[in-house]
Formats: structure tokens, C-alpha cells, sequence
RNA sequence: GCCAGUGUAGCUCAGUUGGCCAGAGCAGCUGAUUUGUAAUCAGCUGGUCGGGGGUUCGAAUCCCUCCACUGGCUCCA
């Protein structure tokens, strides 16, 4: 028998019989690892288990632990619901099924019969009793002649268009008990580890992402290899509706909406403005530091001005319309960017080398109109305000000025208590040359400005092609939040165009007229945006420095109001702010009411402590920390607010 | 915008197959209580049941339509 060598992920080479699988190698390593097993990478590709390996290879196993085990794991219970849809629902039809960050879905066309969450127990359970079969996941290779006939004969046309796009010889069946699939793979070796499965939601997807085509219903659902795991997530998902921004803003007065006022319009209420302009001078400290000026420009603009700068080509018909003068019909747009203003500021004047590089900020609000299905809380909404700068800068600085722009952005995300952040670098779509504007020559220099810059900096990143802006490319910042979601923030990018576009000079030290590039940038992206990410990872309890009230005093009794008023007034002296609560309620209501309103101090004040110029400390979440003198207490605040 | 779902008091929710003046808790108001580390007690106020139209002797309940919200899809300068 012919032997061939794999290279283990340790680095470590092996010899094994020809055509041995990855089964196989976790076996001769230990039974445990074979049980755990669920897809392999064979020289970088992705694997069945199972799957015979017939050349020298470097193999890697992937278990539950793995990202690429839990895809695999997933995809493979979207299989073994799909069985379970066909077993409950005789000619249901298949889109496609992949595994997602959590879970997976399969796209369906159940026809005339309508879904609903009444039938996700039924499915859960076929799904399980299936998955006690122990079926296993059998590839098998088919001719497209094949394929095609075996998707004709079930009468399935989203197969059969998947197929259409594929080469023969290229095309794999996977087959689990009586659930026959068109797939690339790979799957786990058989069904039995599906232990825990919860279909989540129903959703319309169109088909192909297409929305001229039929939208079919996509079912979300995820499954563990354990019971505790199922219930830890979902465990997770009631943390993530109780830190729901929506709810928390509601509930501690940061934000609301108003039918009346229209959709996707939010309105501050005060400890919300207060939190929100806190962010905003934080902010502007910084930049300053770094030498931004900043700037104030009006709500609307001419339409020409979107015209040169080319927005309102791009977006112009799916935009708010334009409002016009009632005598003169001259037509405005609402601002939909602030970059256009900003550019007519660097014009104000011939400008000199030595004014570049020229930062140009502003805390902009801007108006877009989003499809009424896309708006969601703070983070979609028809108005908000960018955090935004615009660095007007010599060809030359580019780098040096978005490597101060990386080091803001990551010194304030840090500051905001995220550390789990990446960035990712958002280039051209090469397939669609179209949807971009510019010439190829200052693509090239913008997007290889940005990777240098990047290169430079201490920051893990990601490429992906396709998602630049039409003018140029992005650096975008991903967070992770306290439950571990991801979302994306601020982003900065190179612009070439616009300078053109506004026909922007300046002189140089050559006595030259030459062309300024422009970085866009936002490092929390918007206020309102930020926000909202930010109550959900502080579930409500902002940071010390940021939190519209930092303590209540709790009286005991109505006669402890003058004192109350004499610890208030040292604190305001001391830049700490906060309120009395002065109902006449027990000292537990008063306590469970600061509890509940995240007021991250409780001073609690009774005779005892009038007596002796003390407060009794309580803070928030923590519990009772004991009486000190007011001046203890400023010094343990202040130490706080080191932390 | 599209698909599915939801809409009852400021908030959270009850309201059997259509049938007396639509209910509760919390919040609010009034009064009493002056309280020691997560809800003091009592009374009262408050709703054209999202808006409009229809079916019916009778609609919160059934139908149509519009609006808003929720979960997705598409989109995101």
C-alpha cells in the first residue's frame, strides 16, 4: 500500500495509508479528538471528516472549538432541517442553506402553506428525531446531466438554477437519511451530534438577493452539540433584548420618537443630550489636540453643489427631494454629507502649502432618506449628526495624517471601553468598475495610501473588495461589543476625487498650483449610531466621566433635605454632578429608583450622618460601601474615575 | 420599498367562539406615613382599543385600507 505524508497543524509529519481520512489521523491520535471531530482542512480547503485524502497534504481538524467546525456543524443542520421541512411538508422547495455567525438558515418555498412560529416545536422535534438516526452526511459526485434530472423530477427550480451555474464535474450530492442535497460541502461525518436544535425566526429573503424575484421564506435556526449550550445562548439573547437600546433609551429618558414628527427622526431629551454633547466635547478636546478647527455649515445646500460633488448623480433619485424657493423655484437639498461644504471652506481662499495639512471638522447633521423597513432605533435613522473632519492635505502627508486619524480613532474607541476592535479595509469591487467615479490612477494611489498606512500601525485587519464608497476607499472600525456582537463604527477614507471635482488648489512651494487630497473621517461614525452601541455594551451604565448623573443623594427623611443641599452644592464645587431625590419615600424605593436609573453613586444621608459631615456610599451594582467624610468621598469619586 | 408579524391607559400586559358602561399592575395625582441599603399604605385620575372605511341588531374581536413598530431581505454617500 502507498503511503503519503501529512503534516499536522503542530507542524509534526505522519505517514498514513493512501486514501486515509481525517477520521482516521484524529484516530490514530486519540479516540476523544476522533469523537470531536466535524470537518478538516486539507491543504487550506475545507473537508469532510471523511473525505479519502490521496496525496501529501497538511491536514488540520476542527471540532465544536473551531470557527470552521461550528460552520460546518451548522451547515450540516441546515441539511438535517431541510429533511425534517420535507418529511413535515411534502414539495417544499430548497433555495440555498448556509451556516452563519450564529446558526444557519435555509431558504424555502413551502408553496401555499404559510409558516409560522406554531410550527417551529414540530420541526424542532422532527429535527432531533432525525438526528437520533445517526445518518451520515454521504458525498457523492454527479454529472450535471445528473443533477439536473434528479432536481427535475423533484420539480425544484432554485436547484436547478444552482446548478445551471455550475461545471460538470464539479458538482456534489450530499445525502442524510431520506434528504437529498445539492452541495459543495463538507459535512460532518453523520447526524447524531445535533442535540439541541431552536428554530429562531422566519424572515422573506428574495431569491439570489434579487428583489425583482420571488422572496421566499428563510427560517433562522440554530443547533448545539450540547442541551447547556442551546440554553446559554438563549440565556444570551434575553441579555441582548433587556441591554436593548430602544429600551433602555426609553426607559432612561435618553431618546424617544414621535409619530408626529415622522419616522426615523430622533429627538434628545436632556440626559440624553447631556451624554450625547459630553461624547461630542470629548471629542473635540481630542481633535483639537491634534490640530482640527472646527466649523459650522447650514442644513441644506444647492442642488449644484451635490451635482459637482457627484452625490446627487449616485443618489439623487433615492434621496429626500429637493426643496425649492417659493418664488425664484431655486432647488435645495437637505445635506446629506457634509464633505461638499467643507470643500467650498478650503476655497474660501487661495490657500498656501504651509496652511496643509488643513483639518476641517464638524459635528454635522445630515439627512438621508432610508427605506422605511431599514430604520431601526438609533442606529438607522433619517437624521443625525457625523462626527465628521475632513483633512485637506499634500499628497505626501497622506500617510502621516491617517496614521494621527488610526491613533485618534483607537485612542477614543479605547477611551469608550472597547477593546476588542479590528479594522477593515474596504476597497474596490473589481467586477463593477462602474459604480465607482475617479480615475483608475488615483484609485491605485488611494487604496495603496491606505494599506501602508495601515501596514504601519498596530491593528489587525480585514480586506473586503466591493465595499469602498464611490469615491474611494475606506478603512472602516469593527467593535465588539460586551456580548460579544460586532458592529461596525467610524471609518476614514482617502478621497482623490472631490478635490477634482471642487477644483480644489493650493499653492505649493514651487509657486504651483497643485491638487489637495482629502481624507474623510468619523470615528464614532454617528452620534446617534455610537449611542446606541454604546447602551448595549454598558447595558445603561455609562462610564463615570460620561453619565449624565454620576450620583444620587438619598435622604432618609425630608429633614435631611438641608444637609442633602449642603453635600450637593460641595460636589458641584468639585465638578461632580448628580441630584437629590427629595420624595418623601422609603429609603429602599428611593434606593431601588437610583438602582434602576444606572446612577452609578448612592449617598445615602440619615441623622447619623449629618451629625458626623458624612455620607453613607452605595454604588451601583456593587452594594453598600460604607459611611466616609464628604472629602473621602470626593477622593474615592475622583479615584473612580481614574479607573 | 418587499415578506411575515404586532398595535388595548405614560409603561408592561388581561380581555373566552363578536354580546352588559373595556380590566389589572406599575407610573401619575391627592392624602396619610418621616422611613437606614432594590417597591409604605389608601383613594383618585387616566383609553373614540393605531387612523379611516366596511360587515353585523351589536366590533377591541371579522373584512378592506392607511399609518407606526418588530424580525428579516434589498440598500447604506
Amino acid at each position: 500500500m502507498q503511503k503519503i505524508n501529512i503534516t499536522l497543524a503542530d507542524g509534526s509529519i505522519r505517514q498514513y495509508d493512501h486514501g486515509v481520512t481525517a477520521m482516521d489521523v484524529a484516530l490514530s491520535i486519540s479516540e476523544g479528538l476522533a469523537r470531536n471531530v466535524l470537518s478538516a482542512s486539507v491543504d487550506g480547503e475545507i473537508w469532510d471528516a471523511s473525505r479519502p485524502i490521496e496525496k501529501d497534504a497538511s491536514v488540520r481538524l476542527f471540532t465544536w472549538n473551531d470557527k470552521e467546525g461550528k460552520a460546518t456543524f451548522w451547515h450540516s443542520s441546515a441539511h438535517l432541517m431541510a429533511e425534517a421541512l420535507e418529511a413535515l411538508y411534502p414539495g417544499i422547495k430548497f433555495g440555498i442553506g448556509p451556516a452563519i455567525e450564529s446558526g444557519f438558515y435555509y431558504d424555502v418555498d413551502t408553496g401555499s402553506v404559510t409558516l409560522t412560529p406554531e410550527d417551529f416545536p414540530k420541526i424542532e422535534q422532527k429535527m432531533l428525531e432525525l438526528a437520533r438516526n445517526k445518518s451520515a452526511y454521504v458525498r457523492k459526485k454527479v454529472s450535471k446531466a445528473d443533477a439536473i434530472k434528479y432536481f427535475t423530477d423533484k420539480g425544484d427550480e432554485y436547484k436547478l438554477e444552482l446548478i445551471d451555474g455550475l461545471e460538470d464535474g464539479q458538482i456534489t450530492f450530499y445525502t442524510q437519511g431520506n434528504f437529498t442535497d445539492l452541495c459543495r460541502g463538507p459535512h460532518i461525518p453523520d447526524t447524531s451530534p445535533i442535540k439541541a436544535t431552536k428554530i429562531l425566526n422566519l424572515a422573506g429573503a428574495y431569491w439570489r438577493g434579487d428583489e425583482k424575484r420571488k422572496q421566499l421564506t428563510r427560517i433562522y435556526a440554530i443547533t448545539f452539540p450540547k442541551a447547556k449550550e442551546l440554553t446559554d445562548y438563549l440565556e444570551m439573547i434575553e441579555e441582548a433584548k433587556k441591554r436593548d437600546h430602544r429600551k433602555l433609551g426609553a426607559e432612561l429618558e435618553l431618546f424617544m420618537f414621535s409619530e408626529k414628527v415622522g419616522q426615523g427622526l430622533p429627538m434628545w431629551l436632556p440626559k440624553g443630550t447631556q451624554l450625547r454633547e459630553r461624547l461630542q466635547n470629548y471629542l473635540r478636546a481630542e481633535q483639537e489636540k491634534m490640530g482640527y478647527q472646527m466649523v459650522v455649515t447650514p442644513h441644506i445646500g444647492a442642488k449644484a453643489l451635490y451635482v459637482t460633488s457627484g452625490h446627487y448623480a449616485k443618489y439623487g433619485a433615492d434621496s429626500f427631494q429637493p426643496i425649492k424657493t417659493p418664488k425664484e423655484g431655486e432647488e435645495f437639498l437637505l445635506k446629506p454629507m457634509n464633505c461638499p461644504h467643507h470643500c467650498e471652506i478650503f476655497a474660501v481662499r487661495p490657500r498656501s502649502y504651509k496652511e496643509l495639512p488643513l483639518r476641517i471638522g464638524e459635528f454635522g447633521t445630515v439627512y438621508r432618506y432610508e427605506q422605511s423597513g431599514e430604520l431601526h432605533g438609533l442606529s438607522r435613522v433619517r437624521g443625525f449628526t457625523q462626527d465628521d473632519a475632513h483633512i485637506f492635505c499634500t499628497k505626501d502627508q497622506v500617510k502621516g495624517e491617517f496614521l494621527q486619524v488610526l491613533a485618534l480613532t483607537t485612542k477614543v474607541i479605547k477611551k469608550m471601553g472597547f477593546e476588542n476592535f479590528t479594522a477593515q479595509i474596504s476597497l474596490r469591487d473589481p467586477e463593477n468598475p462602474d459604480k465607482y467615479i475617479g480615475s483608475d490612477e488615483n484609485w491605485q494611489a488611494a487604496e495603496q495610501g491606505i494599506i501602508d498606512a495601515v501596514s504601519e500601525f498596530d491593528i489587525e485587519t480585514v480586506t473586503e473588495y466591493g465595499e469602498a464608497a464611490f469615491y474611494g476607499p475606506k478603512l472602516d472600525f469593527m467593535i465588539k461589543d460586551a456580548l460579544g456582537r460586532s458592529w461596525q463604527l467610524g471609518t476614514i477614507q482617502v478621497d482623490y476625487n472631490l478635490p477634482e471635482r471642487f477644483e480644489l488648489e493650493y499653492i505649493g512651494a514651487d509657486n504651483q498650483a497643485h491638487r489637495p487630497v482629502m481624507i474623510h473621517r468619523a470615528p464614532f461614525g454617528s452620534m446617534e449610531r455610537f449611542i446606541s452601541i454604546l447602551i448595549e455594551h454598558t447595558a445603561g451604565k455609562f462610564p463615570l466621566w460620561l453619565t449624565p448623573d454620576q450620583y444620587a443623594i438619598l435622604p432618609i427623611s425630608d429633614r435631611l433635605i438641608p444637609y442633602s443641599e449642603k453635600i450637593k452644592s460641595i460636589l458641584g464645587q468639585h465638578d461632580i454632578r448628580g441630584f437629590i431625590d427629595d420624595r418623601t419615600e422609603s429609603i429602599g424605593r428611593k434606593i431601588r429608583d437610583a438602582e434602576l436609573k444606572r446612577v452609578p453613586l448612592m449617598l445615602i444621608v440619615g441623622d447619623k450622618e449629618a451629625e458626623n459631615n458624612q455620607v453613607s456610599v452605595r454604588r451601583q451594582s456593587h452594594g453598600d460601601i460604607g459611611s466616609m467624610s464628604i472629602n473621602e468621598f470626593i477622593s474615592y469619586f475622583e479615584q473612580l474615575l481614574e479607573e
